[in-house]
Order: structure tokens, then C-alpha cells, then sequence
RNA sequence: GGGUCGGUGCCCGAGUGGUUAAUGGGGGCGGACUGUAAAUCCGCUGGCUCUGCCUACGUUGGUUCAAAUCCAACCCGGCCCA
């Protein structure tokens, strides 16, 4: 893994983890960078195959470095084959998984998909999106119930053939939970299967995915020479640590950076991730230099959370949200013009603190409210509440105030 | 199918008739410190416009003044046997 041909351009092996197979630098099937050359030199653009499963609704940073290195290729002439796994998702990826995926229905995989498709910039010009949806044959969208719902039982039997049990369990994921003896249903077994099967559908060159994929890659190397087909390399990019900066970004770790937030809250989550993740994130979230920045760690955040913060929202919003981190942090939030608004609307007053807490959402709950405000958490306009009962009789006198919960959480009341 | 063990709050895991909203740890949130970080220390961590009232220990029913704790049935899982 070590030495990659020096042949591959920067665009492709930044941030890479991992490429499989790397044998014979000459052969088109035995390293990437002669398929690229053979490629070129028939005038056939590689075709790379990106998997996404429509589970969830909102991308994060995360995702976006598989995007990024697609986009990447896109840019270099490829075709991106994004496959939205509508199929594969009513299973659900064993992969990172202790116990047995919930199962989806076909419709809320359907919602899932458009948003998905829209945060990646469909609909956009190409300068704006993550991926190219306009330039003609760059991208191609497909959903694998194309081929996966109109397999047979003999042809699922035939797929599992493929495989064996022994197989299976060499994935650390099945592993794990065979030896604590937490439930494996056979139906997963079927997913990396099936996933395989996708790169045999689409005649994959290249397949993403982030480092735990290696095995169901590895899958649909092992199908496509099965179907005769040529086989595709497996191109591995590292899991985001989250803002934890230890544990990968999950949404359910809570611990992400989502594509779709503002500026300001993108900016100031972003810069003050861990020390030890700010490099990669330089790596795998921006084109920046990391040779060129500044050494100092408190620099080296700022710089990645501007340039990724530019990436979503431009170079104006991301100064902006930086001048305004500043000056919220720095203390009193009135100065700030780039403050979530929470409306006063669903209130009815007289209002307690606590109970106003809760109903602008600041806070999960009352209870928790009150907790906050006689924990010194909650101040207004800069000024530390302390009791939980302080009725406001209107809304007119909390219109245009900043609620404050913590250090960084703010609301701009309005009516 | 048989035997056996088990299902507790976001997670792990104590608790086996009575101040138990339920020990402890993790995580999370807040405070101090700091580089807006890490580490460390401290507090909080079911809900409710809350001096009180609800809802909680797989599900449903039962015993009891009183159950997460006892009984029954059912659901789900591990292991062993077939």
C-alpha cells in the first residue's frame, strides 16, 4: 500500500487510504494508473462507482469526502456512476453495525433519495454542487432495483454460491457479533452480495467507498471475474473522525458537521475539532497545502474551517461567519447579525424562562431547561438567568434578544 | 423441537417485595481552566408552564397494602442438545 505508482495524479491519490489491487504497474487489471493510461488511450472515459445507501436524509461531512473524490474524477473526464442503493437499503449495510438494521420501506427510501440527490447539488451549476450534474455524460444516477429486484431465486442462489460462510465471518463486522453472540440474520449475508452484484451491473472500473468497505468491494471484484467481467479497483479513502476527533463521524454519535447547516454554525463546529483531526480534515475536506499553513495548531483549524465553510457557502459567507464566531465567543452575542432565529410564534405568554427555553427549542425540554438556567447555562442578551420562574409577560419585550445556552449555542428571538 | 440463561434508563451494567426516577461506568450537556482544543476538577443527565403530578425496568395479565423484584402466558435473543 505503501508505493502507489508515481503515475497517479494528485487529484486521485489525495487522502487515499487504500488501492487494491497494485500489482503489475503495466497491467490495466493490476494498477490503476495503467487503466487510466489504457483508458485514455481508447478514448473511454473509466467508470466509478459510488454506492450510497438512502438511509438517512442528511449528508454530512463525512459522505463528502467520497463525493469530493468523485467529483474529482468527474473533473478529470470520468464518468461518476452514483448507484442510490434503493434496494440494497431495505436490507442495510451490516458494515460498522452491532446489531440487525432496521429495514426501510420503498417509500422511505424514495424521500431519502431526492433529498440526498439534492444536497449533492442536483438542479445546480456545477461551480455550486458537489458533483457535476451538468456536464453531459459525467454522471450517471442509478438505483439498484434496476437489476436487484428482478433476480430470481435461482440467481440469489447462484449469488450466494459465491461465498461462504467461512467467508462471511472473516468480515470483522459479522465476526465481532458472531463471537458475542449478537444475532446475525442471513439476510445479511446477502448485502455484500448484492453490492458486489451492483459493480457487476454498472461494469465499475473504480468503486469509493471509505476504508470499512474493503470487504464488500473486495465482494464485487470476486463477482465481476465470476460474471467474466473486468474486474474494478478498489479505491479507499479514510473515515472521518468526527468533531470528537476520535470517534468516525456518525450521526448518531452526534458529532457531525452537516452539509446543509449555515456558515456560522459549519465555521464554528469545524474549528475546534481535535488537534488530531485537523490534518486530515485539511486533507480530505479542502485542496489547501498542508505544507504552506502555519504550524500553529489554533491557525492551522481556522484555515480548514474557512476553506471548507468557502467550499459550501463561498469565500463572503465564510469570512463572515468567522468575524462572527469571533465576536460571539468573544462574549456578549448582540454584536452578531449571523444568529439562528427561533420564532416566538408557537409561545403563548405569560412565559416562564424555563418554559420559553423549551418552546423556541433551545432546549430538549422543560425539565432540561430548568436544569440549564440553574446550572448557570442560560443567559439573555448577555445577561445570566438564574431563575427557572421568571415570567415574561409579552412577546414584545423578547423580540430582537439573543437567548444564550452555553458557549455556543445562540437564538435570535423573533416574533 | 428439548434444556438452560437472559431481556433494566442514550449505551454498558447493578439491583431479586417497601424513602427506587432506580448504585456504578461510558456518552452527552453545563461550569472552572484553556487555544473556542485536549487533559483535569465540579455539577446535571425521564417528562410536564413543576413547591406537585405523570410515565418508566421485553409484552400482557395476576398475587400483594406495596413489584424492576413473586406467579402465569406470550414475544425476542444467547448457549448446549436434536
Amino acid at each position: 500500500m505503501a508505493d502507489h505508482p508515481q503515475s497517479l495524479p494528485a487529484w486521485l491519490s489525495r487522502g487515499m487510504a487504500d488501492l487494491f489491487p497494485a500489482g503489475d504497474p503495466a497491467d490495466a487489471d493490476q494498477a490503476l494508473a495503467a487503466r487510466l493510461a489504457a483508458a485514455q488511450a481508447q478514448g473511454r472515459p473509466l467508470r466509478i462507482k459510488l454506492g450510497i445507501d438512502p438511509t438517512g436524509s442528511n449528508i454530512h461531512l463525512g459522505h463528502s469526502i467520497l463525493f469530493r473524490k468523485l467529483r474529482a474524477f468527474q473533473d478529470a473526464g470520468h464518468t461518476a456512476v452514483l448507484i442510490i442503493g434503493d434496494f440494497t437499503a431495505r436490507i442495510g449495510d451490516p458494515t460498522g453495525k452491532s446489531t440487525t438494521r432496521v429495514q426501510l420501506t420503498p417509500a422511505e427510501v424514495e424521500a431519502n433519495a431526492a433529498t440526498y440527490l439534492a444536497q449533492l447539488g442536483q438542479g445546480q451549476p456545477r461551480e455550486r454542487a458537489l458533483l457535476d450534474f451538468e456536464t453531459p455524460g459525467r454522471l450517471e444516477v442509478r438505483r439498484n432495483s434496476e437489476w436487484l429486484a428482478g433476480l430470481d431465486l435461482p440467481e440469489v442462489i447462484a449469488l450466494l454460491g459465491t461465498a461462504t460462510v467461512g467467508q462471511m465471518l472473516a468480515k470483522e463486522d459479522f465476526a465481532k457479533r458472531y463471537g458475542s453472540g449478537t444475532p446475525i440474520a442471513l439476510h445479511e449475508f446477502l448485502y455484500p452480495l448484492l453490492q458486489g452484484y451492483d459493480s457487476v451491473a454498472v461494469d465499475a472500473d473504480v468503486e469509493l467507498g471509505g476504508t470499512d468497505q474493503k470487504f464488500n468491494v473486495a465482494m464485487g471484484r470476486d463477482l465481476q471475474r465470476h460474471f467474466n467481467k473486468r474486474t474494478q479497483f478498489g479505491l479507499l479513502l479514510p473515515i472521518l473522525v468526527g468533531l470528537d476527533g476520535v470517534q468516525k463521524m456518525s450521526k448518531s454519535l452526534g458529532n457531525t458537521v452537516g452539509l446543509e447547516e449555515d456558515p456560522l454554525s459549519m465555521y464554528s463546529k469545524l474549528e475546534k475539532v481535535g488537534d488530531g483531526a485537523i490534518d486530515d480534515y485539511i486533507t480530505l475536506l479542502t485542496d489547501l497545502d498542508l505544507a504552506s499553513l502555519p504550524s500553529n495548531p489554533r491557525e492551522r483549524q481556522k484555515a480548514m474551517a474557512m476553506a471548507v465553510t468557502a467550499g459550501r457557502h463561498g469565500t463572503e459567507a465564510a469570512a463572515k461567519a468567522q468575524a462572527d464566531a469571533a465576536t460571539l465567543v468573544g462574549g456578549s452575542g448582540d454584536a452578531a447579525a449571523e444568529v439562528p432565529e427561533a420564532s416566538l410564534a408557537q409561545v403563548s405568554f405569560p412565559a416562564k424562562a424555563f418554559y420559553l427555553l423549551s418552546a423556541v427549542g433551545i432546549c430538549a425540554s422543560s425539565s432540561d431547561a430548568r436544569r440549564q438556567i440553574k446550572g448557570g447555562a442560560v443567559r439573555l442578551e448577555g445577561e445570566k438567568l438564574t431563575d427557572p420562574n421568571q415570567e415574561f409577560s409579552d412577546a414584545a419585550q423578547l423580540e430582537g434578544k439573543v437567548l444564550q445556552l452555553g458557549k455556543k449555542t445562540f437564538r435570535r428571538l423573533m416574533a
